[in-house]
RNA sequence: GCGAAAGUGGCGGAAUUGGCAGACGCGCCAGACUUAGGAUCUGGUACCGAGAGGUGUGGGGGUUCGAGUCCCCCCUUUCGCACCA
């Protein structure tokens, strides 16, 4: 130990201490309690940030915790090398994308190796190398296999600027997700994958993890799923055999309805003009909805606008007659396409009729909360003309509405849907918003999708024998939007795996999502070569124990990756739904951006980036480390700032220069033992170390970092304040000394490890913390709660004195000390003692008039 | 527009969940040591007031002996969703 805190000097020495001992691998077969803690694994872009800091020192702080607790921790690391960037750089640079994403990995783990974090690097994986994706394509042929991967034309999000296709969770609100540059709609042939088979498990398992994923995620997981009950009803069109199918979820507003109105790409549309001489005005009506959408404007930005078809449709229940129309506020994509339009109960039906004129029936009345208990009344007189300003959408009871007319809503809808169904022209139904997974991409830089066209035999998967479909060394990278791969002779021609006669390699690759959709499994047994894991290792590891990563991933990553685990344990890999028992999502690394009073995310386009690599040379990767956890609670936005990241390395200089104090008294163990008795400020200094161990404990426990180191200071202050000289110290003084700095030193290594192991070793403990597990200190449970209450005594609810009690005083004693209080007695003296509250270990609260 | 969450010093943020508001840190002020200080150390730092004391957790009301914390209304901010029938 050096008498200065030289940070490269101890960083140094720890990670190569730590690379050549192993200590972080963590064995497979091991008695130990297993905790698996992940972070998300990052695009290799070329250089960690702020964000990816944050991300890993949290993970690294919870990693060690439960090391020096005993647990057996995997905490693993990889790439998700394939994606856009690499392609990016090879069409504006001209390099290779594999040589440029190997560069990039190289930098960023030797950027991830000098902050020190805790990896078992033997399980590094990248999703670019051909023994990861060789299990992408495995697992895309399973779900071929059983139908859930299949390929359809369909119109597809298509980003004008990256030349690409979207997934509908990337181009979210109508703008790619990655450039923000508005997405066009095209007609392509693409693979799907069937996530729409697991939309009620989705849903439905969330209960499964609702204690450990936070309440936002959890509400955009269900929200993207987008499950509602209600019915489908078939309106039967007048003078023909033909049938309009609604879906709605209020079917109790059915005698409200004042029209059926249609998408304007339903397909059945043709058909029911068939002959109209209103044919061609509906058709360019059509055919104007569908450019706007196409021009990728957003639906809902329109006005209302739609076109009487001229059709008529009977309303099944009250066999009233209702005019057809087409609009553009009707989707396609959810439901059945066609909806009734009941004005009078919904928002989008009023504003529809309202333009249009068109009649507005109120067929439900709000009810009061004394009626629901009897019998149901409307509160509105039920007058059918009366006029109506708004729509009302909330539940209530039935008017105008036939023989359900008195029926609660809730009641109505339930027998409604199966009064449909008995008679035939409906019946209950659940609908979803999440759709299929597109999940073909026009690129090069992806895992070939792994199928085979045949002019004779059509198309063929790729025998699993003949996994990997291996990516060509090279291809044109035009940026044209054409697969690069189309332009491999040497990739599109092969053999027909079942004729083998000449045939053509799928040119599409996969969606990176796919890659990050199970990587965390092929942590658990990345050499294995004959399968994308074995089943008996990831059952030792998993689930994740706890997931840590940034919440742009809330809907898309997650989604997908639960998918995949439902479908792993459908063919039998796993055996668990849900495949992350805790989730927390990060606050972004945000700094001002120069000359403006704005916080934005740091970037290179925005000229406010801060460079780890920088931080770790002036600083040293501990102080980076320990400001990032310090700062902010972890799931709040943290607001950069140079001055507050000197606090950090005072305080550890501050520690470092207390150990050199006393390293050499405390390492002696062979000194006078302690017998005597300890001094007030010694039982004060015991009494704080243990709390703060039971503080940091629970802390750590619920991720609350900030408060954890803000704990270690406060420690440190008090064993500051406990003016001992080392020279001089009575053998129970160096106890209490001892115990404190070796509690504050180990408490410090989650967040500070070079440190922590550089002071460890300090005080007398060859060889660092990892040597003899676990390390981590119990807190006392007597030292740990106050020793004496200061217990406040209020009159008449203002504070007047303070009484010390023993922490397991009685109701009685509090009360009879409190009231022989002299301050107390002097206050209450003349006055009648109304009644005396007394909160044990709180307060008494003497009321007096 | 709909929905959710949140408003505490100059700043990031604490507050054992209804019990001494402002822990810890940054910044700032003063002092010490210094040729020097953007180093280090010591002390101070919510507001008003010379003081005793008073006032304070976005605003207004309420429950309670007691409210940052619970309830109602309003304001503001942030984040989600955005014609999903």
């Amino acid at each position: 130990m050096d008498e200065k805190y030289f940070p490269e000097q101890i960083e140094n020495k720890w990670q190569q201490r730590w690379a050549e001992s192993g200590v972080f691998q963590a064995p497979t077969d091991d008695p130990r309690e297993k905790f698996y803690c992940l972070e998300m694994l990052p695009y290799p872009s070329g250089f960690l940030h702020m964000g990816h800091v944050r991300n890993y020192a949290i993970g690294d702080a919870l990693a060690w915790f439960k090391r020096l607790q005993g647990f057996n921790v995997l905490h693993p690391i990889g790439w998700d090398s394939f994606g856009q960037p690499a392609e990016q750089a090879a069409i504006k640079r001209g390099v290779n994308p594999r040589d440029w994403t190997e560069q990039n990995i190289a930098h960023m783990r030797g950027q991830l190796k000098r902050l020190g974090i805790s990896y078992d690097w033997s399980r590094e994986i990248a999703a670019h190398r051909p023994d990861y994706y060789k299990w992408d394509q495995w697992f895309f042929l399973k779900m071929f296999e059983r139908g859930l991967a299949y390929k359809k034309v369909s119109q597809v999000n298509w980003c004008p600027k990256e030349q690409t296709v979207l997934s509908n969770e990337q181009s979210s609100g109508g703008i790619c997700w990655r450039c923000s540059t508005p997405v066009e709609k095209r007609d392509l042939e693409q693979w799907f994958l069937k996530i729409t088979d697991y939309a009620e498990q989705l849903v439905a398992d969330i209960k499964q993890i609702e204690d450990g994923w936070p309440d936002k995620v959890l509400k955009r997981q269900s929200d993207w799923v987008g499950r509602s009950e209600g019915a489908y009803v078939d309106f039967p069109v007048k003078d023909s055999d033909k049938k309009i199918r609604v879906f709605t979820t209020r079917i109790d507003t059915i005698y409200g309805a004042n029209a059926v109105v249609m998408s304007a790409e339903h397909p059945l549309l043709a058909e029911l003009l068939e002959g109209s001489s209103l044919k061609p005005d509906i058709e360019a009506f059509a055919q104007k909805i569908r450019t706007q959408r196409a021009a990728g404007r957003e639906v809902g930005e329109e006005e209302k606008e739609g076109l009487n078809t001229g059709v008529l449709a009977i309303n099944p229940f009250s066999g009233e007659v209702l005019p057809v129309w087409v609009a553009n506020y009707v989707l396609m994509e959810y439901g059945t396409g066609a909806v009734m339009s009941v004005p009078a109960h919904d928002d989008r039906d009023f504003e529809f009729a309202q333009k249009y004129s068109l009649p507005i029936r109120q067929v439900i009345a709000p009810v009061t909360h004394q009626q629901l208990d009897a019998e149901p009344t409307p509160t509105t007189g039920g007058d059918a003309s009366a006029e109506i300003k708004h729509s009302f959408t909330d539940y209530g009871v039935l008017i105008n509405s036939g023989d359900w007319g008195g029926k609660l809503s809730e009641v109505a809808m339930r027998e409604m849907a199966e009064h449909a169904k008995t008679n035939g022209f409906g019946e209950p139904a659940v609908t979803y918003r999440i759709r299929d997974w597109g999940v073909s991409r026009q690129r090069f830089w992806g895992a070939p999708v792994p199928m085979i066209y045949c002019d004779k035999d059509g198309m063929v998967p790729v025998p699993y024998d003949q996994l990997p479909v291996v990516l060509p060394q090279t291809a044109a990278f035009t940026g044209t939007g054409e697969s690069p791969l189309a332009g491999v002779p040497e990739f599109v021609n092969t053999t027909c795996p079942q004729c083998q006669g000449p045939a053509r390699r799928e040119t599409d690759t996969m969606d990176t999502f796919v890659d990050s959709s199970w990587y965390f499994f092929r942590y658990l047994d990345p050499r294995n070569e004959g399968e994308a894991f074995d089943p008996n290792v990831a059952k030792q590891w998993t689930p994740v124990d706890q997931y840590i990563g940034g919440d742009s991933h809330a809907v898309m990553h997650l989604i997908y990756t639960r998918f995949w685990t439902k479908f792993m344990r459908d063919i039998g890999l796993v055996n668990f739904d849900e495949p992350v028992k805790r989730l927390l999502t990060q606050g972004m690394v945000t700094n001002r951006v120069e000359g403006t009073d704005e916080w934005k995310a740091m970037s290179k386009t925005l000229g406010n980036g801060v460079d780890p690599d920088q931080m770790i040379q002036i600083f040293g990767a501990d102080a980076a480390r320990l400001f990032v956890l310090f700062a902010a609670p972890v799931e709040n936005e943290l607001r950069w700032s140079d001055t507050g990241i000197e606090g950090s390395v005072r305080f550890l200089r501050r520690v470092y220069t207390m150990v050199w104090k006393w390293h050499e008294r405390l390492a002696d163990r062979g000194g006078p033992q302690p017998a005597g008795e300890f001094s007030a400020e010694a039982r004060t200094l015991r009494r704080k170390t243990h709390q703060t161990i039971a503080k940091i404990t629970s802390d750590l426990t619920q991720l609350h970092l900030n408060t954890s180191v803000a704990a270690l200071m406060e420690l440190f202050n008090q064993i500051s304040d406990f003016n001992a000289d080392p020279a001089t110290a009575s053998a129970e003084d160096v106890f209490v000394v001892r115990e404190a700095l070796e509690s504050l030193v180990i408490l410090l290594t989650p967040f500070a490890p070079h440190v922590g192991e550089e002071l460890w070793e300090a005080l007398g403990h060859a060889g660092g913390l990892l040597k003899e597990l676990p390390r981590w200190p119990v807190a006392d449970p007597e030292l740990a709660r106050r020793e004496e209450l200061e217990i406040p005594i209020q009159v008449n609810g203002k504070l007047r004195s303070r009484v010390i009690a023993a922490p397991d005083v009685s109701e009685d004693d509090l009360r009879a000390s409190a009231l022989a209080d002299e301050r107390v007695r002097a206050l209450i003296d003349g006055h009648e003692v109304v009644k005396v509250i007394v909160v044990p270990r709180r307060l008494v609260n003497i009321v007096i008039r």
